[in-house]
DNA sequence: ATGCTTATTGAAAAATATTATCAATAAGGA
DNA sequence: TCCTTATTGATAATATTTTTCAATAAGCAT
């Protein structure tokens, strides 16, 4: 099912702006701030506000069509890519995102956490940092 | 050695903010916002500014003694638990947190998204989220 | 196509969170 | 005890996110 009908089956509407902001972060390798998803479509000759960026990503990710990432600074920024449960990793120099799946290797060490603190472990926060194939090739230069 | 030693070694001073902010921090289960460091040491009778409260915490945790970590609704909050490479499980409801050690398993993960994604993996972002043992038992109530 | 209902938008303002500035204070070595 | 300089508090400046509300537009019913 394509977005815009997963949109509509959840009673939302198809607004000039959400596919602005859907077709950019469909279309950008890397995560973008509010700020830059504002910018972005300004560019493109778009009126939206910036209240709105913040009002349809939060639509979004309600219905997991954009997820947000934790930029390496701790910001927030976001990235459409990914179904399902995934994680991303996130290039530290120019904010490229990929996703990947499997954390099923948790199991072992969510017993393992429960054991060690008594707590129950109901979800969890993951993220990997490094250089997309890009950036490697510049880093060699440094 | 103490956090006392650690921060003169580094070339900082040990105030009375700093003191207090460290036995707050350690004598606390919970992971604390900036604002709410402040609201607690201005009911011990501190006259600490909130100004201090965010320069300090830049402070103990560039220096280790502190850690940042994301509440479950993504604010940044702060827990002085936890020595050498570790990470957290924070309470949903309490924001109750322990840390644990243990993130070897990733070697594998790492070298599978690589191989997925040509990034080269430098890091990573990793927390739990769960119920401790105290909201556990209020939990059955429900 | 037309009208109607109501979600959505833009603009401005409010609320929150974080950082910078600067004179006054205090830590800690001499 | 003095001196140097990191640290502090108060204020202001930035940055970020949310709220409010009238105007607009999506999409269903006709």
């Amino acid at each position: 099912m394509d977005w815009k009908n997963k949109l509509r089956n959840a009673g939302y509407r198809i607004t000039d702006a959400r596919e602005q902001m859907m077709d950019l972060l469909i279309n950008t390798q890397t995560a973008l701030s509010p700020m830059q998803i504002h910018k972005a479509l300004a560019e493109q000759g778009s009126q939206m506000g910036l209240v709105s960026v913040y009002r349809n990503l939060a639509v979004l990710q309600e219905n997991d069509l954009v997820c947000m990432v934790f930029a390496p600074d701790g910001s927030a920024a976001y990235t459409a890519g990914g179904i399902g449960h995934h994680h991303h990793v996130l290039c530290q120099r120019c904010l490229n995102s990929a996703s990947f799946e499997g954390c099923e290797g948790f199991a072992d060490l969510i017993q393992e956490i429960e054991a060690q603190t008594q707590f129950k472990v109901q979800g969890h926060l993951l993220q990997f940092y490094g250089l997309c194939s890009e950036c490697q090739k510049n880093e060699i230069h440094v």
